[in-house]
DNA sequence: GGGTCAACCAAGCAAGCGCTAGTGTAAATG
DNA sequence: CATTTACACTAGCGCTTGCTTGGTTGACCC
């Protein structure tokens, strides 16, 4: 009957009920109002997408994704210091953050409604992106760069930059850059 | 026609629908699924509030002005050092955010579709919430046990609080009094 | 012992929901 | 040229939603 596969139109589809679903959430976000905002008939959605649920999980996925290939990009591209590393981290994380802000948002706030399949599909590619960052942090640790339990660290630091979506403001005098450095500086205690 | 006013009854009322707001999403929760949970019919609880938009509203306050009165308590029965201030504060914010879960995770993740008049009402109290943050901040900053923009501290250690309803485990091995010990070491650098 | 009032109920309305069925059509494919 | 494919349309089914209406109950009060 319908496409399942990963179509450019797909893609394009998907970036803007991504848009939706941050701005209504996504119950309150009908099918009618998708297609809309596609420019299409309710009807016509379903060729695309399977159901609505299948919808949420390609936001969340393409998201996820993205992180994921630019985290390992930064990794790569700095020295083997720990604390450029923590560095580059952090400020790939905000920079994701920003440019993929909807997907994010979504994958943040709507991850509940995801059915158990999608969810268990989506939940390795987020664990291999939290296995990025425990790396990272065991560094610093092994280094002496910072203190503490791993574990616990690990989950303040990612707390600390997931909730920047809440109150960041992309056209205010602060850049992804200084907040990873004040991140980095407020754990490592060096100055900023 | 209906009361509107706080009564016991309606306390209770609330405290049963922080729990499925939490389950279920306030989108998804339906005003049938709150009867029965309360253990009356879809039409009785119109009694009690207004709409299903009020019932959120009283949740999310009920939530935020416990916060306020044990963080209060708290710094009033500390001493005076920025050190046991901070972690009262920070040791406060976990006791509420175990105690009171449901309305706390209720008040993260559903804010949003609070109406315009309920949210302006709830931000003072959210504000008056986060100034106590604020100046506590202020003076372990003053005595320079911590360094860096007061506002981006803030922030970054609210997020790291908060964060903590996604991975907490109270079963678990760690106390709230662990985890804000292991909190303010990681931003003073003092041992735990 | 009539009046008041909070609390609850049964029944149902109007609107909106996700999704399906069946059809049309222009472009790609053999 | 005939067939398939991708994408869109119209129409609407079956169900659920938040909320209203009109009425009943039992405890308390002067």
């Amino acid at each position: 009957m319908n496409v399942i596969n990963d179509s450019p139109r797909r893609k394009e589809l998907t970036r803007q009920a991504a848009q939706l679903f941050v701005q209504e959430g996504f119950d309150r976000t009908t099918v009618r109002m998708l297609a809309q905002e596609m420019g299409i008939k309710s009807g016509s959605l379903f060729h695309h997408f399977r159901d609505k649920q299948e919808i949420l999980a390609a936001v969340i996925e393409e998201g996820t994704q993205n992180a994921l290939v630019i985290a390992r990009a930064a990794l790569d591209q700095c020295d083997n210091s720990a604390e450029a590393r923590l560095q580059a981290m952090a400020r790939a994380h905000l920079e994701t953050l920003l440019t993929d802000r909807n997907a994010h948002v979504v994958a943040l706030y709507e991850w509940r409604r995801l059915d158990p399949e999608a969810r268990a599909h989506l939940s390795h590619l987020r664990d291999a992106y939290e296995a990025l960052w425990e790396a990272v942090i065991d560094e610093a640790l092994a280094e002496g760069l910072i203190h503490g339990d791993r574990f616990l660290v690990s989950r303040f630091v990612m707390g600390a930059l997931n909730w920047t979506v809440r109150w960041y403001d992309p056209a205010g005098p602060r850049s992804p850059d200084d907040l990873a450095h004040e991140l980095v500086a407020m754990i490592t205690h060096r100055p900023a």
